[in-house]
Order: C-alpha cells, then sequence, then structure tokens
DNA sequence: GGCGTTAGTTAAGCGTCCTTACATATCAGC
DNA sequence: GCTGATATGTAAGGACGCTTAACTAACGCC
C-alpha cells in the first residue's frame, strides 16, 4: 500500500472507522424530506406548500407530494386560504395537527412516585397521573411502570404516537437500561420490552438527557451547545451538542454526580470522598442550609455556586457551550447558587465564551422531564425535534 | 394551537431546530454510498465486490456499478482473483490506490516554522518542506503559506486531492480563521482565499482539532470519545464525540489554555491568573524542571499531572470519554506526568468510566497535525475518515 | 460429469425527485 | 370589465438510483 521510499508515521495502523455508517436509499431521502416538511410545520407554523418548498429547497411539485401523504396521515389539515391579500392565486394554508395524536410521557426521576402524563404534538400536557412507588423496585417497579402507560394511553383520546420514557441510571441508544440503582434495575431492555406489553413505539433515555431534549425544543434553548444540570436527591447532566445528544463511550455522558471534585471532602454513598454531588444534590444543600438565616442561607448558597462554577468552567470551556440550565428546587438554585456560579464561571473562562454563556433554571420547571420524552417520540417517530 | 383545557408548562415556546437540516435528493444517497465503499476499503483493505456488498448492505449490483465508477476515476484498481482457492467463481479485489492522488497538508502550529508535508491517500508522508516565518505574520505570514503549497503541488508527482491545514487559532467550519493572535489573523476566510489562489479544494481546521482527526483515522483510537491534549507553547484541546469534531458555539470548544483552573495561581499572558497554560504548556514545564535533578523533576511533573487529573476528570466525566491522548514533548508528557495524571482520574472518576479510559502519548508523534490536516481533505473530498 | 456454490453482469421495474408546462386565482392599471 | 403580471398548485415526462430476477462464469465436491 504503501511507496518504499515514504517515511510511515510510528504505528501507524488504519482501524476501522466508528460512525458505522449504513446505506442511504432513495426511500430514506423520502423520509429525511418527509421529516423536513413537518418540521417546518412544526417549528414555524402553519404556512403554504409554496412556503414549505421555499424553506425546505424542495421543489412545490415535491412538498406537495409529500404533503399529499402527510394529509393521508392526517398529521396535518388545510386551514383554509391564507388571509391576507397578495398577488397572485392565493396559497391554502396547511399546518401540523398537533391534537393527529397523543404523546405518553413518564419521567421516573422521584424517587417515591412515578410521574405520568399524557402530551399532544405541540408539547402541551393534557392529562396527568401519579403512580406511588412505595419501595417497589426490579420487576415490580417495571409493573408500575406497564400499568401507568396503560393508564395513560386508555385515557389519550386519540391514537397514541409513541411512550416515552425519562429515566434515571445509565440507557443505551436502544432504550436498555444499563444500571438504575434506585429502581433496581440492571440491563433491563425496557424500549423493547414496554413496547412488547404496550404494542407502541417506546423511546427512553436517561432522564437529564430528556431533559436536556425538552429544554431545548420546548424551553426556547438558544442554539447549539446546552448542558442540562439536574439536581435532585442526586445529579445528572444532559449535553445536546451540535443538536445531538451526547451519549458518551459507556452511555454515561452527564454522569458527574460522582465525579470527585474535593479530595478531602464529604464522604458520599458511592465510597469515595467529595464528590460533586455530596455539594450539589438537593439534601446535601438543604442539610447545609437548615437552620441559617435567609443572609447566611444565601452565602452559602453562593459558596457552593462558586464551587459549581470552578467545576463548570472546565466543562463549558472544552465544549464551548452556549447555555447551561438548571433543574430542580427552585429555592435552592435560582438565586445566590446560580448568581454566583455565573460569575465564577465568566471569571474562569474566556472572554468570547464566557461573555456569551447563560446559565438559568429551566424554562419548563418541573415538565422539562416530560416535555424531553414527548420530544424523544417526536424525534423518533416524526424526525421532528 | 393549544386545546383551550391544556395546561402549558410557562415559557413554553417552540423555536426553531439548530441542525439546519436540509433536503436530500438521490443524488447524495448516491455520493454517501459511493464513499461507503471508500471508506470500506480504506479501512478494511483491499476485498470483492461481493464483500463489499456485504459490508456496506448495498446489493452486488449497485457495488459493481459505484466501483465501475470508482475505476473509471482511478480511484481504486483491480488487483487480480483472490489468491486463497474457495468454492465458486473465484472473486477480482479491488483495492484502493493510495497513490492515486496526493494530499498536501500543512502544520501551522510551530512559532517559528511552517510545517508541509506531502501525503498518499494511505496517509505515508512522501515529501517535507518547512517554511520559516521570521517574525512574519498576517498578510505576509498568508504569503508564506501560498508559497509553500505552491512548493508542496510542484513536488506532488500526482494530481492533487486537496490542500489540508491545521492552524493554531478559532477557526469556523467554512475554515476561515476567526483569531490566530500568533500568526496575526483575524477573520481570514484562509480555505476560500487558498483554495481561490491554488485552484484546489482546500480544509483548514484547528490544529489540535486536525490532531484529533488524524489520531483517530491513523493513530488507530479506539472508539468513539476521544480527546487530544496539544501541549506546545500553549495548550489546546480537540474533541472527537461520536465520529464527529465537536466545534463548540463560538467554534472555540477545546481552547482550554485559559481556563483558570487556580485562582492564585501564576499569572498568565492572557490578563487573569492561575490559567491551565501556565501549568501545562511546554515553557511553563521547562521552567518548572529546570536545573533539578531527575528525581525531583519527575515528582515535579507528577504534581503538575494530578492537576491535569483533576482537570480532566470532570471533562472525561461529563463526556464519559474513552481515551485522553497527549500531544507534545514526549520528555515532559510521556512519564511522570501522564502516570499521574491518568491514576487521578481513576482516581476521580466513577469506575465504569475510568477504569476503560486510556490515557497515552499519541502514536502519530509530531506528524499528527500533519496526518489530521489529511484526514480533513480525505474526508471533505471522498467522504472517508 | 453433474451439482451446488459463489462472483459478477444484464434487464426490467419501482420509487424519488426534477424540469417544463399548464390551470387557477388574485392584483394593478387602464 | 378587460389585460397583463404574479403567485399557487397540479400534471406529464424524464433522469437517476436502487432493487429483484435471471443469467453466465468458474470453482469444489462427489
Amino acid at each position: 500500500m504503501t511507496t518504499a521510499s515514504a517515511t510511515r508515521p510510528p504505528g501507524h495502523t488504519v482501524r476501522r472507522p466508528l460512525r458505522p455508517t449504513t446505506k442511504v436509499l432513495p426511500g430514506h431521502a423520502r423520509q429525511h424530506n418527509r421529516s423536513l416538511v413537518l418540521q417546518g410545520l412544526f417549528h414555524t407554523g402553519p404556512m403554504s406548500r409554496a412556503d414549505l418548498a421555499r424553506e425546505t429547497g424542495l421543489t412545490r411539485v415535491t412538498v406537495s407530494d409529500l404533503v399529499a401523504e402527510l394529509l393521508a396521515d392526517e398529521l396535518v389539515e388545510e386551514l383554509g386560504l391564507r388571509p391576507e391579500s397578495r398577488v397572485g392565486k392565493p396559497a391554502t394554508i396547511v399546518g401540523l395537527r398537533s391534537g393527529a395524536a397523543h404523546i405518553v410521557c413518564l419521567d421516573l426521576s422521584d424517587e417515591a412516585c412515578m410521574l405520568g402524563a399524557v402530551l399532544d404534538l405541540s408539547g402541551a400536557v393534557l392529562h396527568r397521573r401519579l403512580a406511588p412507588l412505595n419501595g417497589r423496585t426490579g420487576e415490580a417497579a417495571y409493573d408500575v411502570v406497564v400499568a401507568l402507560c396503560r393508564e395513560l394511553v386508555s385515557v389519550a383520546g386519540r391514537p397514541v404516537l409513541g411512550v416515552g420514557v425519562g429515566t434515571p441510571g445509565v440507557v443505551d441508544a436502544a432504550g436498555a437500561v444499563l444500571r438504575a440503582p434506585n429502581l433496581g434495575w440492571t440491563a433491563l431492555p425496557l424500549a423493547q420490552r414496554l413496547s412488547n406489553d404496550l404494542a407502541l413505539p417506546v423511546h427512553v433515555a436517561n432522564d437529564a438527557n430528556a431533559a436536556a431534549l425538552g429544554e431545548h425544543t420546548f424551553g426556547g434553548a438558544a442554539g447549539s451547545g446546552l448542558m442540562v444540570l439536574a439536581v435532585g436527591k442526586g445529579l445528572g447532566a444532559g449535553l445536546l451538542l451540535d443538536g445531538d445528544l451526547h451519549r458518551g463511550h459507556h452511555n454515561a455522558a452527564g454522569e458527574i454526580g460522582h465525579v470527585m471534585v474535593d479530595p478531602r471532602g464529604v464522604a458520599c454513598a458511592c465510597g469515595r470522598r467529595g464528590c460533586l454531588e455530596t455539594i450539589l444534590a438537593a439534601p446535601a444543600l438543604r442539610a447545609r442550609i437548615g437552620g441559617l438565616d435567609r443572609r447566611a442561607a444565601n452565602a452559602t448558597l453562593a459558596s457552593v455556586g462558586r464551587r459549581l462554577g470552578g467545576a463548570l468552567a472546565l466543562i463549558v470551556g472544552a465544549l464551548d457551550l452556549r447555555e447551561v440550565v438548571l433543574s430542580g428546587p427552585v429555592d435552592l438554585l435560582g438565586g445566590s447558587l446560580r448568581d454566583a456560579a455565573h460569575s465564577e464561571i465568566r471569571k474562569r473562562s474566556m472572554s468570547i465564551v464566557g461573555d456569551e454563556l447563560d446559565l438559568r433554571m429551566t424554562r419548563l420547571g418541573a415538565d422539562v422531564v416530560l416535555a424531553g420524552a414527548a420530544v424523544l417520540v417526536l424525534s423518533g417517530q416524526l424526525g421532528v425535534s
């Protein structure tokens, strides 16, 4: 392969590519373009076929064809002629039927109680249900999930597009829960089993990852480079880079709760000391400010914020993030903790990166994970996100 | 859009998607599949059309067609019948003609001297040229680049597939150098100008990013999740996540040299104190171990390694990386610094992540950036990486 | 030599998108 | 009200890409 005179760097071996790129057929292109049309309607709202053609770059002919297909699937509907009067033939507006189908969403991040909801295609929450765990784990916890799903499916008035689940633990790309200590799940093929049991498409992701998706699609995240820090009993993060969820080599990306930041810190449940979780998780924070007056509590929260900022500066700097979003108890995170973390990050990073960085609470409140679960389904079933 | 009874999370707004996905035509699919064939030959080596069909998932008919196209382009060649004897008609082996075209590669990371080389398609270095800068910056430095390229193009014995450049500074996806203080470049559309001046395809990336690509494709990087830490006069990093270069919101991903890790540290050229670069850059390291005996020097390097490990643990943990590769002076980085950093990362991260993490020197030595520049061209022109 | 197996090609068909042409419906100006 | 310009949407025909089915070529095995 190499000419004799060539010098070759030492150890110069060629390995297989990582992204196992697969073949693309004309039919896949069709699917992609169909999603493109839906995406346009989803994000920009109702418009004419000609508008869609301009937006997607496809011809009017092709767009008409795709729209006809979507009309047949009852995913979009004609909304009559465009009200404003212009030169030329009046345009027929087509819009996404946000009630065309419903999405069943689960948020399993609460230890005590599973949270379920029915959402429409626009992300609006239509119904809610709670399912207390009462300490059940493993197979029993799975049974709770199935029962909750069945209940929600029966409550949904429309055909169900799919089921989305945000769960704590490590989840692989196929929707199998590799490890979720709190729920007692190990290598549970959750998406596959649920899909079998419910006869519906099921998409599963880590809760913090789902939160990142939700914040991006429904929380109006500004652009590429988003990290959601989910603070609850533990601490997790979800990373959305270049519009894609980053999963990591062991599907453990964002699992920063047990990264040690202070070798002389407090003992952690994981057996080491000074994990980020010993500083930032909700119980730890409540314990530290319990009994303090307002001012002292704020000072304490600010000092935690500064330490968080010190840790985040490295991640923000390495990834050149645009936004860091906090999800969790607003009373703990939303005030001086956030402010201190923000200014600490700015102090520690290069100005271009730091100056434009947003550090804020989630705009979706406690529904981030539900919204993210919906995005999993929208993205998986319709190619919309 | 929302039914009246629906409850909607506060601030629930729908924004436009970030990945501005564009239309896909059948012709694009063809291009993709053509790359798939090349990719197979590049990574797995010569094989028969039938083998390629099995590997790509395409039919033998389609593969034959694609191979015919590649034969006409003289990118691949028939290597005769397969030597081993099996049942059935003997297979005709086709292989990539690594000498079919040459690639002109530039490494601008050295302050004093630009480094250029001609590589073949297998990444072997065929010719080298140096171009001393003698303090030239701005337009004069650009002239050196052009002259170096012209020289290398004239030296290359084959048609030149393209020009790849790894340069310090912030580079956008179009190959424009937004800021490169050392070279005195600001908003220089390097790829575009070079492409005009040379009448060749030109691909430009940050040097550390190029190094990451080079290490991945030619250094046998293990899989998804690679960070290359380029230690020289300054400090930069390149991140390869899920097979894609991560550029960041300001194209500044990996610019961690000026992230502050120690507010009470040494003053940095950037005006702040305790930047990572004040600890890890080559001049700083040399200054610290200068005059020390072997043991003391190793202890010093180990302490730097521990601090590096503390910083890296967060990044490795957040991204769930598989490999961190050091590029730079082996005498400084390759010994106790590396060992200390490695063990510190393991100590600080969750075992699943830390246990499988590799932290090693680059396998390509000083040629990483050149190799990466070649990958830019291979990937951009042939879809191979 | 017959049979099964594998490699590669040829022919026909289907799907996808494009270009071109046309029908439809409005506005602006006379 | 009529005409010309402009814009939307559809119809027909063609180019391209992949597939299936059928065929030829060449080998090992019995």
